[in-house]
DNA sequence: AACCCGTGGAT
DNA sequence: TATCCAAGGGT
């Protein structure tokens, strides 16, 4: 593209922004770059609506700046994670909040306004590090996330490029004078009209200088996956109606607490029902059995009110359903 | 570079 | 119901 023809995008961008962009969005009308950043990272492979509607206001209630965030326990951070998924998000946000603390050295704490400073901190990548210089702080970068990415592919006829190639093409798009803008434009085009089925075409402001807009669903060329099934027994030790939960410790779920898998449940254990939860790239099939104890034999024991302050994940959250309906059903 | 890491919206 | 995939990052 021609430099005239770049500008000449920009100003249809900048015009359809102002007639159709999303204006109701929170982490836009804000200047707090604490705030920026957590909405950036609360949307990684996260729809708007579930942080809109569900974590991003009762979290930043819960810690309102970057001080109380890392002053506060990290299980309490990842309470307020619950059910968001992927949790090393928590975990490297709490880390962060508690490096830029010390940094202060007792002033308020500050993110860094470079991205190459941006992108040191955990849980801040390339396009996190952009989006929060470009939308905190005001630079002339674009940032390169899923709708970008998409936009991209469909104007310049990419099937499946690198990361190396997109960011090329997106330095070179970015408008330098309003930066601010044009991201979230671009961003809401992709949301709302560069579908990945069945696109708006007719109603998109680059649609005169899109290479793609014949057969937009061929780029970019999709992936298929396949989901193997991992099979699980799941033994709940009960005793005096209380459950064990641990505290996992790997890197899967980590520091969620939920219930182990064992090879092959004890004798006198009761099947009770079977629990299946997909992920990305596998699913679960989980065989629960119940064990009730005469004396303790685990390390913690919780009454159902007490499993409620614990941050669990779903398939846990599901075992637990299940117990209950199997003992109100007694 | 390929794989791991969660959950739910949308169709 | 099954499938895709979302404001990606870490390893």
């Amino acid at each position: 593209m021609t430099d005239r023809e770049i500008s000449a995008a920009q100003l249809k961008i900048k015009e359809w922004y102002a007639r159709y962009g999303r204006d109701n969005l929170p982490w836009r009308m804000t200047d707090d770059p604490y705030h920026i950043y957590l909405s950036e990272v609360m949307l990684q492979q996260t729809q708007v609506k579930t942080v809109l509607e569900r974590y991003y206001f009762p979290f930043l209630k819960k810690f309102p700046t970057l001080k109380a965030l890392g002053d506060a326990p990290l299980d309490e951070v990842l309470k307020m994670w619950e059910g968001l998924g992927y949790y090393n998000r928590a975990r490297n946000l709490h880390k962060t909040a508690q490096t830029l603390i010390g940094q202060a050295q007792g002033a308020a704490p500050t993110l860094p306004t470079e991205i190459d400073e941006l992108i040191k901190l955990p849980g801040i990548g390339k396009n996190t590090a952009h989006a929060v210089a470009a939308f905190a702080f005001k630079q002339p970068v674009p940032v390169m996330e899923a709708n970008v990415k998409r936009i991209l592919c469909r104007l310049f006829l990419l099937k499946s490029p690198n990361d190396k190639h997109l960011w090329e093409y997106a330095y070179r798009l970015v408008d330098k004078n309003n930066p601010f803008d044009y991201n979230q434009a671009m961003m809401d085009i992709g949301a709302t009209i560069c579908l990945p089925k069945k696109p708006e075409c007719g109603e998109c402001p680059l649609e005169e200088i899109c290479n793609g807009k014949k057969d937009p669903e061929h780029y970019p060329v999709k992936k298929s996956r396949k989901v193997p099934v991992r099979e699980q027994n799941i033994q709940l030790h009960i005793y005096d109606d209380k459950l064990s939960l641990t505290q996992r410790t790997g890197k899967f779920l980590h520091r969620l607490w939920g219930f182990e898998s064992v090879e092959m449940p004890q004798c006198a254990t009761r099947h009770i029902g079977m629990v299946t939860h997909t992920y990305t790239h596998f699913k679960l099939v989980c065989n629960v059995f119940a064990y009730y104890e005469t004396e303790p034999e685990q390390e913690h024991y919780f009454s159902v009110s007490e499993i409620k302050k614990l941050a669990i994940s779903k398939v846990d959250e599901k075992i637990i359903k299940l117990y209950l309906h199997t003992i109100s059903g007694e």
